[in-house]
DNA sequence: CGATTTTGACCTGCGC
DNA sequence: GCGCAGGTCAAAATCG
């Protein structure tokens, strides 16, 4: 599942997921290792954990601003979108998602209901660069050379106080010149340097910056 | 001088 | 139980 940001923004193309060729992790048992995702938005699997791994990126091709990028302020889990949708399409679907995982996934798996749920998306980008300006602030807090790929992966925490959100930046194994961002988490600030417009809805709670709903700081899980 | 990065060690989960 | 791999910690180094 990809969203792949081309020549018109947040047209999707299809992408073959980069899984793991078996390495005992666990994550590669999401999908065909082949094939384009095929599950439907929010159509959650009631035998399996939330499919969420790598592969479940947003790929932004150049000239749509991986300088000046801001990712969702929601964050979900699972597959997420298919091709051919508008911008309005895909921020409604990020919306659903984020709300479907927050809800609807019901894993079975012990390893799985025990394990914390936590709130992720990777973007897969080109670019020159691995880290883009997302507005928040970031602090190094570790780098490991991961198995099957020859770049390391870099572990960044919100330098914000109070605030646990992570995220991981690593080259593509396949294509360098892609950097896949995943975050994890959902910060409980906003941007400490981009804030268009920023306003607690009264009846949802949510936070809505810059047009985004944002869940508010009281219902975050971690 | 405080903040950030670097990097080896340590911890934990999972498969065999 | 053991080994591997991913993730985190923390002390030292570096930077602004």
């Amino acid at each position: 599942m990809v969203a792949a940001l081309g020549s018109h923004p947040f047209d999707m193309a299809s992408y073959n997921p980069p899984h793991g060729q078996g390495s005992g992790s666990g994550s590669a048992e999401s999908g065909s290792a082949s094939g384009n995702y095929s599950i439907p938005l929010g159509d959650a699997q009631p035998d399996q954990p939330p499919p969420f791994d790598l592969s479940d990126y947003i790929l932004m091709e150049p000239g749509v601003g991986p300088t000046n990028f801001i990712p969702p302020p929601i964050l979900m889990q699972g597959p997420l979108m298919q091709g051919g949708m508008s911008a309005p399409q895909m921020e409604s679907a990020v919306f659903q998602a984020a709300q479907n995982s927050a809800g609807v996934n019901i894993p079975t798996s012990t390893a799985a209901m025990e394990r914390p749920r936590t709130e992720r998306i990777a973007f897969r980008m080109q670019s020159e660069i691995e880290i883009v300006d997302d507005g928040y602030k970031w602090r190094k807090y570790g780098k490991k050379s991961v198995k099957d790929s020859p770049n390391p992966r870099n572990y960044y925490r919100c330098s914000t106080e109070g605030c646990s959100v992570k995220k991981r930046v690593e080259r593509d194994k396949d294509d360098p010149s892609y950097v896949i961002t995943t975050y994890e988490g959902v910060h409980n600030h906003v941007s400490p340097t981009v804030v268009y417009d920023a306003r607690q809805d009264a009846a949802s709670g949510r936070y809505y910056v810059a047009g985004m709903a944002h869940m508010p700081p009281s219902s975050l899980g971690n």
